[in-house]
DNA sequence: CCTACCGATCGGTAGG
DNA sequence: CCTACCGATCGGTAGG
């Protein structure tokens, strides 16, 4: 008894990493947790504001512990940074897909058509279900330091670029009067405002409100 | 000694008032310190919002120390409110000075012109220097209980009021198409998204926004 | 990802 | 309006 010694493990036996327990499996765990957090993260900061949102209220509607979040993000900042990147990204392939959808049905899309397409999607992303990503991005900005501006802002000019060339089509057939880069920030407003008033079930659709921009904003061709 | 009984005080001797020294001299001195604390508060809640500016930080701004802002406000939510109020009422007079003046100059003003009016001075309330108020109103709402809420938005209902029947003339001259009521949210939309992107010195004006906004809202009259 | 914890800050108050 | 203070909460971290 007394000269039975632990028995010694084969060198070749494959070292457990020690202090961080990382998942061998799948990976999917990883990114799930870190999608529930982010998903957390865009209702409540868009409810209660990015201030008035503690981390510890971020982890319970997670499911998680008050000190787990950081293990996932560096700090509160970069995860409302999280939440801004992710938004954009949704909302530029988004786009990107609702154009080419347009683009297969009817062949040659007119500039009018195409600016449908446009709003109807951005409506969509601003105030259709589950989207709370977009709405912190636009009522957040200020919480947010001067690089990870850079960072998100270079996503918005990609999203915006889109545009660009669709009221610049408008306007050379006179449908859009005016300067198109006031036009495009003034269209922006009407559309981001409605984040501010627009009640889901209630009177007008994001139809509708696609129509009413339209005949707002556009003169009739010449 | 034991059967020394407390002095009774003369019934006519006049009662101290105690807990709070009120001045008795002139009021002038608390109302300049509370409209120090307003100010001091709707520069900071704009920079930096609501939940991220504390008390202290308006204290110090307003040159007292951090007790002292509860002794004009309740709470700091009080303080919220009283700002959105003060520039609801603001805005409200400084619009209806606005209509007046214009009505003096040309007598008969037409709907288009009046519409100008409001939307100049609309953005003056808005982007003009020392306006701080109503940004505020604008992006902080959701920091606002729903008392207060509607305390606001009885002015805001007058101040709104008077761009219903001008829209509704230009709509009646065929110089504004589609609902009468989606064109004013989404022309206060695209002005007051404005806080966003607008910068003072930089190419447009003022009258610039406002001559930009007339020409891309407006058909020609038929 | 949890447990246990720390230092800092915050809104607000008593008493003068 | 100041002084001195309290209880609560918060972002974040060490160690596992």
């Amino acid at each position: 008894m007394s000269d039975a010694l632990p028995p010694i493990p084969p060198a070749d036996e494959p070292r457990r990493a020690r202090g961080r327990p990382r998942k061998t499996a799948d990976e999917r765990d990883d990114g799930n947790r870190r999608q529930d957090l982010l998903r957390a993260a865009a209702r409540l900061f868009r409810q209660q504001g990015f201030a008035a949102t503690s981390t510890r209220d971020i982890a319970t509607a997670a499911g998680m512990r008050s000190g787990s979040p950081f293990y996932h993000f560096e700090n509160k900042e970069a995860l409302l940074a999280a939440v801004m990147l992710e938004g954009m990204q949704r909302a530029s392939s988004q786009q990107a897909d609702a154009m080419q959808a347009a683009a297969r049905h009817g062949q040659a899309l007119s500039a009018r058509d195409c600016l449908r397409v446009l709003v109807r999607n951005h409506l969509e992303v601003l105030l259709g279900a589950e989207s709370d990503f977009i709405p912190v991005m636009l009522y957040e900005w200020r919480s947010l330091s001067e690089p990870q501006r850079q960072a998100v802002n270079e996503l918005r000019r990609e999203y915006e670029a889109v545009w660009v060339p669709v009221l610049q089509a408008l306007h050379d057939r006179g449908e859009l009067s005016g300067d198109t880069s006031l036009a495009r920030l003034m269209l922006f407003g009407a559309l981001n405002w409605a984040v501010q008033w627009f009640e889901p079930g209630r009177r007008s659709s994001l139809d509708d409100l696609t129509e009413a921009a339209l005949q707002l904003f556009l003169k009739e061709a010449v």
